[in-house]
DNA sequence: CCCCCCCC
């Protein structure tokens, strides 16, 4: 096996070299435990030995299980170099390694290869020609939230101007704005603490200054620079707790190392929210690090950073084509439906329809909302709703059919169906300049406009073209054959049914007339209705509808539950009046249930195993009954032959 | 120092 020789001394004098293989010759934990480990390699092209090579931390895990044992070949299919304060000798080039993948297991090698001495900036020459220049940019930053002025055209029309030259400079030097630096910033890269250079506290961070990964950062050094993306920002935010109150916005950044999480506090909030924008690179440095909280975010980085009064954040308007554009990591919206709630997901698709901006009182919170529902599709003939909140909501503009591609939407289920909502530090961007946007547009424009689409998101209102209501129409033979309800939680689907059979005895029961209670009362035959969930005696109780009914299809049967809403809406009457009718007119009160027999809804089911009297059963309710949509129940029949036929399209 | 991210 050849090691690419040479790589090291080109590397390490600022140029490039695309996936070298070499060989890692030794580890060593350099840093802190747990999560806040770092490892040196010692690593070897066959000719050079580098002892400046780091791990990136998120790599931490592939030295612990062994992957990257001693002797191991790998092939570094990314990474960086930093200049680092050399204890006072001025700069020293560190090369951290940020993705390897092993070509042959240390165990399997046996020993070093070749005689690799020891390279040194001294020894070494000039470099060789570089390699051809690695990773070309990537597609400019299309603005993000808030959505303004939205264009039909498929372009970057309301796109910062672009700045990014075609092509990097060569050699490259993605983390050293200026090799020659002034000194100044920079210090302590792993535990490699220095003392602290003296005079520095009002230097300003000047333009040049050298610049360090993002995946270095960490508590335990508090000199650096970064220069770094942002990807995503916060409105401001106030808060109000036992500990105090204030205001906060946050906003995520990026460089070709990884990724952090920052927070702005009250003054800095008012200092900084004005000028981070999303999409554009900033110099940062004198933030606090300290150590994030995995629940509350999803970057990789086990730090995130706080600004302080000392915190100095400069943009750089020029030579940003070394920092990444912001990145999408899009699933396909079919795969959305076997996401696990709260998700984070980057979704793309077509604007199919756009519902109202809908405003409401948060339960919980007393807070007055606004929300705005989004239906998007793709090319998997899926369709998903997004859901807008306030000013995204209030300002989304989706006429036109624009392409809607979305950074950290959450994945919503509610009975059963998913969503994709954008909580405060998504960012959407409209019609985006990137390759997956126009390849979208033109599957719409040639075939996605016409097709037919299995929406995996509860019709909301709104628009829409004959979709939506038949998500998931499965037969009732088809759920129990696919097990639905069995997994320890409740399962829904729906079923294009017809109701065999209505219980009309014990179709009307006595519940708590407390506020969304509706348990059933005792009566405890002295005038008062006794409610167990509430704790107390009621003088009186109200008429509910609770139907047992059979409802079948072609393929089978099943015995359900209906609750009160649907119940209504099957019988055509109020459990006030079925309850007087029953005292009235016994004949009038059958009638009504064997008027409702026979017919025919698209029911939602949600199954589910529960326990009663010590036996084990699927218990089956109706969540709702609607109307056939026969259009649309054709549109998913055709869908599905589609599917079992391999055919293309089908038309309407 | 937040950590709410909403609704049917």
């Amino acid at each position: 096996m050849d090691l690419t020789e040479g790589a090291l001394s080109t590397i390490m004098n600022g140029g490039n070299v695309e996936a070298p293989i070499m060989q890692i010759l030794g580890s060593k934990k350099i840093s802190g435990a747990g999560d806040n480990e770092r490892y040196r390699l010692l690593i070897s092209d066959g000719v050079h030995v580098n002892s400046f090579a780091m791990l990136a931390t998120q790599l931490n895990d592939r030295i612990r299980n062994g992957d990257l044992s001693d002797n191991t070949i790998v092939r570094v299919k990314r990474h960086i170099t930093s200049s680092v304060p050399n204890s006072g000798k001025g700069q020293k080039r560190v090369m951290i390694i940020l993705d390897v993948e092993v070509v042959a297991p240390g165990s399997e090698v046996g020993g070093r290869i070749g005689n690799p001495v020891s390279w040194s900036a001294d020894a070494s020459a000039a470099p060789a020609a570089p390699a051809p220049v690695a990773a070309p940019t990537a597609a400019p930053a299309a603005s993000s939230r808030p959505a303004s002025a939205n264009s039909c055209a498929l372009s970057s029309s309301n796109s910062p101007p672009a700045k990014a030259p075609p092509s990097r400079p060569s050699p490259q030097k993605p983390f050293s704005a200026n090799a020659g630096n002034r000194g100044g910033y920079g210090g302590g890269y792993g535990n490699n603490i220095r003392s602290p250079n003296k005079g520095m506290g009002g230097m300003e961070l000047s333009p040049n200054a050298s610049t360090h990964p993002i995946a270095s950062l960490t508590p335990y050094q508090n000199k650096w620079v970064i220069k770094a993306r942002v990807t995503g920002k916060t409105n401001i935010r106030h808060w109000s707790n036992s500990k105090g109150e204030g205001s906060l916005f946050s906003f995520d950044l990026v460089d070709e190392s990884g990724e952090i999480r920052a927070t702005a506090f009250r003054d800095q909030c008012e200092k900084f929210h004005p000028m981070i924008e999303v999409g554009k690179v900033y110099l940062i440095t004198k933030a606090q690090l300290k150590t994030a909280n995995k629940k509350f975010s999803s970057l990789n980085n086990d730090y995130e950073m706080s600004l302080t009064g000392e915190t100095q954040i400069i943009p750089v308007h020029e030579d940003d084509s070394g920092v990444p554009q912001i990145k999408f990591n899009f699933s396909s919206l079919n795969d959305i439906e076997n996401m696990e709630p709260n998700a984070s997901v980057d979704v793309i698709g077509v604007v199919k329809s756009v519902g109202e901006v809908v405003t409401f009182v948060a339960k919980t919170s007393n807070r007055e909302l606004k929300k705005r529902d989004v239906t998007i599709v793709d090319r998997t003939n899926t369709a998903v709703n997004l859901t807008l909140w306030g000013q995204d909501a209030e300002e989304f503009d989706g006429s036109c059919q624009p392409v809607v591609a979305v950074k950290g939407g959450k994945v919503n289920e509610f009975q059963g169906s998913k969503t994709v909502s954008l909580p405060g530090n998504a960012t959407f961007q409209i019609n985006p300049d990137i390759p997956e946007s126009h390849e979208l547009k033109g599957w719409y424009d040639d075939e996605g406009s016409t097709a037919t689409f299995k929406s995996i998101s509860q019709r909301t209102g709104g628009g829409g073209g004959g979709f939506g209501s038949d998500n998931d129409l499965i037969t009732i033979k088809d759920a129990r054959d696919q097990g639905l309800g069995s997994g320890g939680k409740p399962d829904y689907f729906s079923v294009k049914g017809t109701l065999i059979m209505i219980k009309s005895e014990n179709a009307i029961y006595q519940a708590c007339p407390g506020e969304n209670c509706n348990k059933k009362v005792i009566d405890q035959q002295n005038g008062m209705f006794r409610c167990e969930k509430c704790g107390r005696d009621y003088p009186n109780y109200k008429p509910r509808l609770l139907l047992s009914c059979s409802v079948g299809d072609w393929s089978d049967n099943a015995w359900v539950s209906i609750f009160q809403e649907v119940a209504e809406v099957i019988l055509g009457k109020s459990p006030e009046e079925l309850d007087e009718l029953k005292q009235s007119s016994a004949d009038a009160y059958q009638q009504v249930f064997q008027a409702a027999q026979f017919k025919s809804f698209t029911f939602r089911m949600r199954t589910q195993m529960s326990v009663y009297n010590d036996e084990q059963r699927m218990k089956m309710n109706v969540v709702s009954a609607k109307k056939i949509d026969h259009k649309a129940y054709c549109g998913s029949l055709l869908t599905e032959l589609k599917e079992v036929l391999g055919m293309g399209t089908v038309s309407k």
